[in-house]
RNA sequence: GUGCCCGUAGCUCAAUUGGAUAGAGCAUCUGACUACGAAUCAGAAGGUUGGGAGUUCGACUCUCUCCGGGCACGCCA
């Protein structure tokens, strides 16, 4: 059993043995406490606040309930002590045998861990850039943050669904019709004047010459140009090895029985009604006219005005789309709804989450809304100066075709999402520390050519040898049960990971077992007695072998989370 | 003006979601190649966590306030 699992359970059954003395009737909660692998050896291999949060309930100082815990413990045969500490921690060391055995189960099941975890069902909606252009680095940390949650989810055994929603619909795809035309026109007249109302750029000049050398009438031409330039994004988001399940378009969602349906929903509640806007603060346009529309009560929510749903010339706006989308995805019976968004939709969130609570029951779903903060292209010092409007932002594209997927993909999950990025092509484009998708891969390498090394040395083939028989009790180094008990935390990293949607652990966490492995081969520099390979005792070797292929498979499992690449040589 | 996010070492970021002496990399300085891959390692130095107040056993983390930066504030998406 791992570490983590066998002391909540034995931490656990004794706090429930406390409450039945005490004839507490309620149920503790075991999610309530954490065990801990601290930052400083200093206090244990692993430490718990068991103490201090059920000290009150119990009707014990935490101090005193901490010493009852440590006694309880202390019998235990793997521990070898356990200490109360300031307030009530309870830190406990265990055996080196312990932290052998607990080697050998990681390196037995690293393939089959079990996480323990409720499985759901979740629809996961990320990317869906507006089909009117390639995607740009923007989009890129979307797409592969909510592709990696997605990696990761699944890794602890929820059934995921990427999803991707279309927007083919609206003023925006009118501004792509009348830019598509205006190019085909052009081509025949060099005199015609161009306009503000169009979409700049090269690529859809391309996409024209596509559509009108296929002669298409008006009613499929729309269709296509969509089709195209989905394309595009699908070949761009493939690179990075990003492929969704299901393609959701906006059209499809606005027919007329969805739209009534959900009126009528709200309509029943009193939330709607015709009425008029004031003139938006941001807008200087002196053309503006208060017209007649239908709007959603969203101010009775905290929103700072009300909401239209259906514009003043009957058209849906996208917020009504939007409701009903994500009341289709409840429909269906998710358990979970989790959107990637960029971080300039933060203002749109409150008014879909008030729309949906009002159409469901609270336990029917959870919503959740992860905002991505912006990227800086850098140059060296150099900001790269991108502006949509005059069509000279650096396309997802050309940034694989610079830096390739792995660095693109390490460095958009390797900070937390609501920092914003500043992504500078000289670092990544180095082999070396600078860069840490080279450093991790240097050490799965190294991994590699010790085993090689191993073979040729005792002129054997692992295949040959029952590894789980190996006696791995010469692992008595420091610095070799550090690295036993980093590899035993990556279960820890990934059900953090998973629970609060943060990548960026395990990227970090591949980072840091990758240094402490440079350094644990960096001894056999100094004291070759601490080689991992020594010629003459072929015991001690295959023990530390056991642990490198532990760590080599750790590394391995963590970059297919993140779907980088981990070759055997560089 | 209002709402949301950010502010941690010279720079770029962590900090187990309220835990113990705030940790890494880069840059700087010092040391290690007759090589288990130096694409590396070891050591030193670097901090009033933007300022102030509060909440409690305990605050980078929560609350309030001020300062600085970003993003929004449409019948666009």
């Amino acid at each position: 059993m791992l570490y983590h699992d066998l002391l909540k359970k034995e931490l656990f059954d004794y706090i429930n043995s406390e409450y039945s003395k005490k004839n507490i009737k309620e149920v503790p909660k075991q999610s309530s406490f954490n065990i801990e692998i601290p930052s400083n050896k200093k206090f244990g291999d692993v430490s718990t606040n068991i103490a201090m949060v059920f000290a009150k309930k119990i009707g014990l100082p935490p101090r005193d309930l901490a010493l009852k815990i440590s006694k309880y413990m202390d019998k235990e045969n793997f521990i070898e002590k356990v200490e109360v500490v300031g307030p009530g921690f309870l830190n406990i060391f265990f055996k080196k045998s312990f932290w052998q055995d607990q080697l050998k189960f990681y390196f037995k099941s690293i393939n089959s861990l079990n996480y323990n975890i409720k499985k759901k069902n979740i629809c996961l909606e990320f990317v869906s850039a507006n089909p009117t252009g390639l995607m740009h680095i923007g989009h890129a940390r979307g797409a592969v943050f909510g592709d990696t949650i997605a990696s990761i989810l699944e890794e602890v055994g929820h059934k995921v669904t990427r999803e991707y929603y279309i927007n083919d619909a609206g003023e925006q795809i009118k501004k792509l019709k009348k830019t598509i035309n205006f190019h085909s026109k052009s081509r025949n007249n060099k005199n015609i004047k161009t306009d503000d109302e169009l979409y700049p750029g090269e690529y859809l000049k391309e996409i024209s010459e596509k559509i009108f050398s296929e002669k298409l009438s008006e009613p499929m031409f729309e269709n296509k140009i969509i089709k195209f330039i989905m394309n595009d994004i699908k070949e761009d988001l493939l690179k990075i090895k990003i492929v969704h399940d299901s393609f959701v378009s906006e059209k499809e969602c606005s027919s007329k029985k969805n739209v009534d349906e959900i009126l009528k929903k709200l309509d029943q509640k009193k939330l709607t009604y015709y009425g008029y806007q004031e003139k938006p603060k941001s807008s200087n346009n002196e053309t503006w006219e208060k017209k007649k529309l239908l709007l959603f009560k969203s101010q009775e929510f905290g929103d700072e005005t009300d909401r239209a749903l259906i514009k003043s010339n009957g058209e849906l706006t996208y917020f009504m789309t939007d409701i009903i989308y994500h009341q289709k995805k409840i429909d269906k019976r998710y358990d979970i709804l989790l959107n990637i968004w960029g971080s300039d939709h933060s203002g749109y969130v409150k008014r879909l989450q008030s729309a949906l609570e009002q159409l469901n029951k609270k336990t029917d779903y959870t919503f959740e809304i992860k905002l991505t903060s912006l990227v800086n292209l850098l140059n060296g010092k150099q900001v790269l100066k991108m502006s949509k409007r005059e069509g000279n932002y650096v396309t997802l594209r050309e940034v694989v075709e610079k830096v390739g997927s792995d660095v693109l993909r390490y460095m958009m999950i390797s900070r937390s999402v609501d920092k914003k990025i500043d992504f500078d092509f000289e670092i990544f484009k180095s082999k070396s520390k600078d860069n840490p998708v080279f450093y991790i891969q240097y050490a799965y390498a190294r991994c590699m050519s010790l085993i090689s090394i191993y073979e040729k040395t005792f002129n054997t083939s692992l295949k040959n040898i029952d590894l789980m028989q190996v006696n791995l009790s010469n692992l008595n180094l420091n610095e070799e049960i550090i690295m036993i008990i980093k590899v035993c935390n990556f279960f820890n990293v990934i059900i953090k990971a998973a629970k609060f949607y943060e990548p960026h652990r395990i990227a970090n966490y591949l980072f840091d077992i990758a240094k402490d492995f440079h350094a644990y081969w960096g001894l056999g520099k100094v004291d070759s007695s601490k080689k991992v390979i020594i010629d003459k005792d072929c015991n001690i070797s295959l023990s530390r072998i056991v642990l490198i292929l532990s760590i080599s498979m750790i590394i391995r499992k963590g970059m297919n989370i993140l779907k980088i690449e981990c070759p055997e040589n560089m």
